[in-house]
DNA sequence: GTAGAGAAACCTACCATCCGGTAGCTTATG
DNA sequence: CATAAGCTACCGGATGGTAGGTTTCTCTAC
């Protein structure tokens, strides 16, 4: 039965292109069940093929998940940390960074959020690599909120606990944001930048709100 | 050679009691390796017991969840909302659920905070109960910055949005608070509380936060 | 064009191990 | 002797992973 259908389209299926189907399918499974409770059968029966047949093609449970862990952090590169990189002053790219970085999470829908938590399930070198790229993030945001204490703009209280903060309160969304909920995504976005950007600074410039406001617009 | 140290120790020790350590070695174990991880072999071995054993004294795994749960649920009524169910300044009550939530979390170890969101491995009429109880609790807040918004006292932003935001920030402590970190307890609570009350309120009174500090001093 | 070799794709059947949970026996207590 | 406590030994099932075979595609040789 599924004879024909493969024999149709296999042949337009390089070897890497359906490694990367079945690091989609996974991610979806195991971003909606978690990391433990997702077993490779389930990935398998969800993908077409036998959970032999797909060894085929992967190397292992860990490495799985090591592999969707390093294509989130890959989105958080490319579409939170590179877009603010060139942002000069540390008001406006702090705005940017949790307004980029909230919204990715609630577009691409921000179960790979709570994903990227379950490090413990990685073998120790895999585990290094991931959190040592979430460190490099957590610096940056750190760095930017020493820059806004150096200009007597932050609250003051102490800029690491002022980070990890901000990360709570964004790494959370993906915990209740729904993008079928009331509440419109626009306005959650914009309320929620505000009040995250409201929590660290003293007084809040709003033309660094309405700068960046439009920068995102696409 | 077990045999020797529980003959003395057992006649103390009421059915109860030894349920009650079972519990409270679950918690530990579940906290820390989280609730799929833990085998109940697990639990025994740290118990002191056979797998069986403690079957004598327990009703089962999820339901070891479900108690670790309620008793968490417990400590939330008993020394978050209990004490602040009086405060009548919608301001004040804030605070002093910031304060006791975030001060409570870091003294008990905030672990079970984490295995709080493990829901998923409750039999549904557990989860209700569980879930229930939470909402309770978001209602509290929620209200309470509807009466500040009343007031005129909260950002122009969305109450419920701004209530998850700080659910975000207070429950994502117990995943980067250590007890043996760098930065003083006392100093975390304070600038912690400082961020949250701030990131929702329009012009925090001075005056509010003497007050509450005051009353959480021991 | 086609026969056939070799490789890639993929499946069946199975492995050892662990899981939560239980039956039934033995031991200690009172 | 009765009861509670706690053990050994096991259950059925699910897990991640593999060995080895079968099918299908692709490329070459003629």
């Amino acid at each position: 039965m599924p004879r024909q259908a493969k024999a149709k389209v296999t042949p337009i299926w390089r070897k890497e292109a359906r490694a990367d189907h079945i690091y989609r399918v996974a991610a979806e499974i195991m971003c909606r069940k978690g990391y433990e409770a997702t077993s490779m059968n389930d990935i398998a029966e969800a993908v077409g093929l036998t959970k032999a047949g797909m060894y085929h093609y992967i190397q292992g449970k860990e490495h799985l998940l090591f592999q969707i862990m390093s294509f989130a952090m890959d989105m958080v590169d490319e579409n939170v940390i590179a877009p603010t990189r060139e942002v000069a002053d540390p008001e406006e790219r702090l705005r940017a960074l949790v307004q980029h970085h909230a919204g990715r999470i609630m577009e691409v829908g921000g179960q790979v959020t709570m994903l990227l938590e379950e490090t413990w399930a990685l073998t120790p070198a895999h585990r290094r690599i991931i959190r040592g790229r979430k460190r490099e993030y957590f610096e940056i945001v750190r760095e930017t909120l020493r820059q806004l204490a150096s200009a007597g703009k932050l609250r003051a209280v102490d800029p690491t606990v002022a980070t990890f903060s901000l990360f709570g309160m964004i790494n959370w969304i993906s915990r209740w944001y729904r993008r079928d909920g009331k509440i419109q995504k626009d306005v959650v976005l914009k309320d929620f930048t505000e009040l995250a950007v409201c929590s660290v600074l003293k007084t809040p410039s709003l033309s660094g709100a309405r700068k960046v406001r439009a920068l995102s617009t696409r």
